[in-house]
DNA sequence: GATAGTTTCATACACACGTTTGAAATGCAA
DNA sequence: TTGCATTTCAAACGTGTGTATGAAACTATC
């Protein structure tokens, strides 16, 4: 294996490409010209076209989905084993939101990848986001253990409309900016952050506003991959 | 002209095609083998496979679009010009949610199939979604005629959050009922709608609970189109 | 420095796809 | 019927694609 600069140029060039042109548009000619390696090096590497797309967005997802449990981990600790529903939701949505929104460390190459990967839904992706029901379940846990006398389907729901919010707007970005001619500053991630917190935190609680939270973020250079799930 | 009778079956094959298998997997043969039509007629007809998915997608999202601007129109006039903040959600969200999720009429292949559009964002599909911006201003003028104090970037944000909810819903109605198992009932729209509705009055005001309103639907048999915008 | 294992390379394969073509069929008006 | 426009049809075109192949280059071990 010596280096794995040919694995290592193809996920990046990969990466690269896919943010900005999407899925639909780049081939694997377009990649390895990019990396400057040979067409049979994806193969060689990765198995097939799909292998390399998977590994590329399950190696972004591990890094957001670990940030998300630590958090959680963390606001549990702090509270004696009980945390806070916007300690949760801020958690649950927080990485996710400064992972594509935020002003990433190493350029926002990995940033606009995920944002491509929310938009256009194509088939590897989509089998790897189907088995992050396990994932979500932790959280429904920890809600549950916040909010004990909730029914569990208003948990859920809370669940899925803070999911809602992050992902559209990551996903509509763009659209917002227009629509709102600047008005909805998407810069301000700790913001939006707080704002979708807080509507998530009165969907579960049906009243009161909400508070405060620490912040990191995700977009670690690549190394081979240990087989593992999301 | 005669009887526009391969057009239709074109049309309506191809809807249905897309609806069971998504836009991905279904090829021009795929879709004259079902319509019983020959290879070249879609050309004839439609000019490309492009132009055959924008006019499904326009046709459908034109009665949706028609149905909200009816339902805002109805409850402004009912407040004498000024609709509640709840009426104007529920124009918002109603048509949409009833028009993916609500047991429609004629079959649900055109519930289907805008399922798989919202999913799936294809090319000509995503062209036509970025003109509804015009469509969803007359939305900001009714909320700012009902919350006349509030920030513009407040009410824009409503609006975002509300079309994140049922969008996300309609999108990922499936994982919900699995992550929840069961637990949460996509079939009754009513109470979707209402919840929706709910919590996006919660994001604009802060607070108070919301009310109710009417029921319609959408999904037309295909006609020609008169050619026009979304 | 020969050998075995790994990696790279140019090239070709196979084929599925949207589109085009030109002729045949059909419909319609005079 | 004749003539003209519309519609249908079978067939092919051309190309872009992911993948496979087999030889060459490289690397490391003994």
């Amino acid at each position: 294996m010596a280096s794995d600069h040919t694995r290592s140029a193809i996920l990046a060039a990969a990466e690269r490409l896919y943010a900005d042109r999407g899925f639909g548009d780049v081939t694997l000619r377009d990649i390895v010209a990019e990396a400057n390696v040979n067409l049979a090096a994806v193969n060689y590497h990765f198995g097939s076209k799909d292998e390399l797309i998977a590994e590329l967005f399950v190696t972004r997802s591990l890094a957001t989905n670990r940030e998300r449990l630590n958090e959680l981990k963390a606001a549990e600790e702090a509270g004696g084993g009980r945390a806070s529903i916007e300690a949760i939701m801020h958690a649950l949505v927080g990485p996710t939101l400064r992972g594509c929104l935020g002003p990433d460390r190493e350029g926002s190459t990995a940033a606009r990848f995920m944002i491509r990967a929310s938009i256009e839904s194509v088939p590897p992706i989509r089998r790897i986001k189907n088995r992050e029901v396990d994932h979500l379940r932790k959280f429904v846990a920890a809600m549950r253990r916040s909010l004990p006398g909730r029914d569990d389907a208003e948990l859920y729901w809370g669940l899925h409309f803070a999911l809602a919010m992050s992902h559209h707007t990551i996903r509509e970005k763009e659209r917002l900016t227009k629509l709102s001619e600047g008005q909805c500053d998407l810069n301000d991630v700790h913001a939006i952050v707080e704002r979708v917190v807080a509507v998530s935190v009165m969907a579960l609680t049906g009243g009161e506003p909400a508070r405060k939270a620490p912040a990191r973020s995700m977009a670690p250079p690549y190394g081979r991959l240990t087989r593992q799930d999301i």
